[in-house]
DNA sequence: TTGTAGAAACATTCATGAATGTATGTAAAG
DNA sequence: CTTTACATACATTCATGAATGTTTCTACAA
């Protein structure tokens, strides 16, 4: 009813935001109308629509939103590590605490797996989620690489299947966890990884 | 345009739940209409009517043509086995492998776990299809604990999680696949599930 | 054996509502 | 006075489900 400032507008965008993250993990994507998230968010859909274009990209934004701040994790070089599978392993770990320490992360991953289908334009938004928690694949291979360079892997450990198996885990984690949070817990994690860099170890992945 | 006798009337519906399969994966649950399946089926929205109900049974009808076989395998009791980590090694892949053997399956699964949301009416479908994987998280968790009273695993491993962890391998390494089959293949269960394995026996998941 | 009633297996048409996007109105900020 | 940041109103599209029409099979009777 009343025009707002610069700041103020920019709080609506986040109430819309806020308001798409709650019905979208109630009702998922494709139940979910504008008119819903606007009565959710206490706005009008012509507010909705002043914000974005329609609600492929108010899905973007949230995501955006919420994952853009993990990327900064992502940023490492293993080559000349001293450590590479200790120092993956607490990357990975970093990556999954991180997603714990705010519930917010588990309703948006929750929303872009199991709340939202992989068609069409979703598909690129939805793999940059994705991405950020296994964007590494190829930087785990590095890791495997540089570790059985370096003597720390069995020389018949392949790097890429290592990279594969660890995101399968990761995902499958990540997966499960949002879907039932009360049910699979965050130190399944680190006991999984453990077990499989040992079983990596030992060359016992065949 | 013509009446047909009762088996003629059985193949139609095989050709609307193809139909329902090849169009729901290409365009998803929620952007796939009756009219497109009906378009896809050479035949039209009354003859859907007239087997299903609604959108919603005809998914349920694919899944289940699918997922029923499956089923069979199912049916297990560790309680007396010898090697009850064997039997369940073997089970899992089993199922994997038939999986692996017809590629409706992985189409299937693709859908419900990546072309549908996971909401409302949908839940106790998608949970079938997914319980047919790890269905038996009760019976690999008796699995595991009849191998620690065996003394087959440390007495330090919990059955419980144990029997998590390893439906979470199941569970990623199938949304992986069914996603990009060409990029993750069949024989890395294998590698994954007696990785795990070792780890347990050796007690390195903390 | 054949004729006929009824039901099965669809095709076609129609009415309705719901969601979308746009266009316009409006009040305050700059 | 212009633009921003919305609210309101409107037109259009589209999917659904029901209602109805049509043709063929099946059962049963004569």
């Amino acid at each position: 009813m009343v025009r707002k400032t610069k700041e103020e507008a920019l709080e609506t965008r986040h109430t819309i935001l806020d308001a798409a993250e709650a019905v979208f993990y109630r009702k998922g994507m494709a139940r979910t109308t504008l008119a819903d998230i606007a009565e959710a968010a206490s706005v009008t859909r012509g507010a909705i629509y002043w914000h974005f274009a329609n609600k492929g990209e108010v899905f973007e934004a949230m995501m955006r939103r919420a994952i853009d701040p993990l990327e900064a994790i992502s940023e490492v070089d293993y080559s000349t590590s001293e450590r590479p599978l200790e120092e993956l392993r607490e990357r990975v770990l970093g990556v999954i605490e991180r997603i714990n320490s705010d519930p917010r992360y588990i309703r948006v991953f929750a929303i872009a797996m199991h709340k939202s289908e992989y068609v069409d334009e979703m598909v690129p938004v939805v793999d940059q989620c994705m991405e950020c928690c296994d964007r590494h694949l190829l930087r785990q291979e590095q890791a495997f690489a540089v570790a059985r360079a370096r003597g720390d892997l069995p020389a018949s450990v392949d790097p890429h299947r290592a990279a594969l198996s660890l995101s399968v885990m990761i995902d499958g984690l990540i997966a499960s966890w949002s879907l039932q949070p009360d049910v699979y817990s965050l130190d399944l994690a680190g006991g999984l990884i453990n077990c499989f860099f040992y079983g990596l170890k030992h060359d016992a992945c065949h």
